[in-house]
RNA sequence: GGAUAGGUGGCAGAGAGGUCAUGCGUGGGACUGCAGAUCCCAUUUACUAGGGUUCAAAUCCCUACCUAUCCUCCA
């Protein structure tokens, strides 16, 4: 497939360096509160193209780290009285829960911080002999001046970096934007042993100790937020390359773009997000993902109650033509459907740059194809129709299964049969109080000309 | 100041040299005991401005203007 990659600037073939298998590592959240949904749209996007990946025959590892320890687990913990510990391991577990209600469910390995302690302590040692790194009064600094493709995935030039523009910098640095790897022990704060005293990790190491001890000095594909370009995943490549000199720390940069809300970024600092828990009570887990999705993974999206009602219309209208399809997979009629040409345009669309918007697009002109022949299908078009959404629905995870099978499914037919014989008799007081019945009980009812359609919640 | 990505119809957004995606909104209509839902048709000279290249440019090149983001923890 071809995907835009942040460190060339291009529209790139992936080309695995082992043959048939890609190796992908994605930054996680650091676990001292709830995702909020911009989180969420990061984690759908390298969780959908993790499976289009597998579906398109590679064998994928996502590898995924945790940060476990930070300065923001510490405040959390010392606000609310509770072992910082605990703050992490909490937080970890809701986001599991998290992932698991939005389908997320394609990541290999969710590695914690804490426990590569060696592996951070070893890349620091390395940095240290090569000349990479200096210890002061107050922890051990990467020092920048002497990797000299710092600044390769940002553009970013060195010397033109306002260091501190907003922050004093550390007076003890040799370059204030010399960043940190390991931070000396402050009272309070919790520590490890190290050959240059107790202390904890800095953010950046993390990741290159965690995607060294799975992958080696170099592997496939890095993906993440875009704010994490600068200083982030700048200073990953400085450390892992100069210790491994090799040309690269991943071959392919992939970032994705925020959820704003109105003009401002969604973020936790500004007070302006909606908890993925919050928003999980009030949306399906479908409906989230489409809105996600339906949209350039690397472009900002605007989140407004508007925009995301009419993205789950879009999407029930994908629904509707899917259960048609499904309705019509056993019949015998006339209308026949090129869903080939339907399957093979969407994927060209994953095919250049995971252009899921455009699937979305073309799903829906493929619905409105159907529903100009009536729903009533050929076999082979309908098999075909279904085939081609659930190709879509195992990689973009959009679309709900009917339940029309289940133990419930059977009762509301059966209630639904007695409605219809009271219609048939032409006592509607009878027939409006089941269907008033029913609603209160969360099924909604629709009368069409083909008969009944319903629908819990 | 530096870096990156952009400026497309009422709105949101694909497209990336030559048939104007797609959804919402709006206007008509179909269906229906009612209600709701659903569907169909229409909204076809929309591409920031000015130059240029070309038989042909929203799409390529130059200039200008504007916007967002990053340079601070952040997905």
């Amino acid at each position: 497939m071809n995907i835009y990659n942040t460190l060339t600037r291009r529209l790139e073939e992936i080309v695995p360096m082992k043959r048939g298998r890609i190796r992908l590592f994605v930054c996680g959240p650091t676990v001292f509160n709830f995702i909020h949904l911009g989180n969420a749209r990061t984690f759908v996007l390298f969780d959908s193209l993790a499976k289009y990946l597998t579906a398109s025959g590679y064998e994928v590892f996502y590898l995924q780290n945790i940060t476990d320890i930070d300065d923001k687990t510490l405040k959390v913990a010392a606000q609310t009285g509770v072992p910082w510990q605990d703050v992490s391991s909490r937080f970890f577990e809701e986001y599991l829960r998290d992932m698991k209600a939005l389908g997320v469910d394609s990541v290999n390995v969710y590695a914690k911080a804490t426990l590569y302690m060696d592996e951070i302590r070893s890349q620091i040692r390395r940095l240290m002999n090569r000349g990479y790194a200096y210890e002061t009064q107050d922890g051990v600094y990467f020092h920048v001046e002497k990797f000299r493709d710092m600044g390769e995935l940002s553009g970013q030039k060195l010397d033109k970096v306002v260091p501190g523009s907003r922050v004093v910098p550390s007076e003890q640095k040799i370059n204030p934007v010399d960043f940190v790897l390991w931070k000396k022990h402050k009272a309070g704060e919790p520590s490890w042993d190290s050959p240059w005293g107790p202390g904890r990790p800095g953010w950046h190491i993390e990741d290159t100790a965690i995607t060294e001890s799975f992958f080696g000095s170099m592997y496939d594909i890095h993906g993440g937020g875009k704010d994490l370009v600068f200083p982030h995943h700048e200073a990953e490549i400085g450390q892992m390359r100069a210790i491994s000199g090799k040309k690269h720390l991943a071959r392919y940069w992939i970032h994705g773009g925020y959820l704003n809300m109105g003009a401002d970024k969604m973020s936790k600092s500004a007070g302006n997000f909606i908890m993925l828990r919050e928003a999980l009570k009030k949306y399906t887990r479908q409906q989230i993902r489409f809105f996600l999705l339906n949209a350039n993974y690397a472009s900002d999206l605007l989140y407004t109650e508007e925009l995301f009602k009419a993205s789950c219309e879009a999407l029930d209208r994908i629904q509707h033509a899917y259960d048609m399809a499904l309705e019509n997979v056993d019949r015998r009629e006339s209308n026949t459907l090129s869903t080939g040409y339907y399957l093979s345009r969407i994927k060209g669309h994953l095919d250049n740059n995971f252009d899921t918007r455009s699937v979305f697009a073309t799903l829906l002109e493929m619905s409105s194809e159907i529903f100009r022949t009536g729903g009533r299908l050929q076999g082979d078009s309908a098999s075909g129709a279904i085939e081609t959404f659930q190709y879509v629905d195992n990689i973009l995870g959009i679309l709900a299964q009917g339940s029309a099978a289940s133990d419930t499914g059977r009762i509301i037919e059966g209630i639904l049969r007695l409605r219809e014989e009271f219609r048939r008799r032409k006592d509607f007081s009878t027939s409006d109080m089941i269907r008033r019945i029913l609603e209160d009980s969360g099924v909604r009812i629709e009368d069409d000309a083909s008969g009944t359609k319903w629908k819990i919640g």
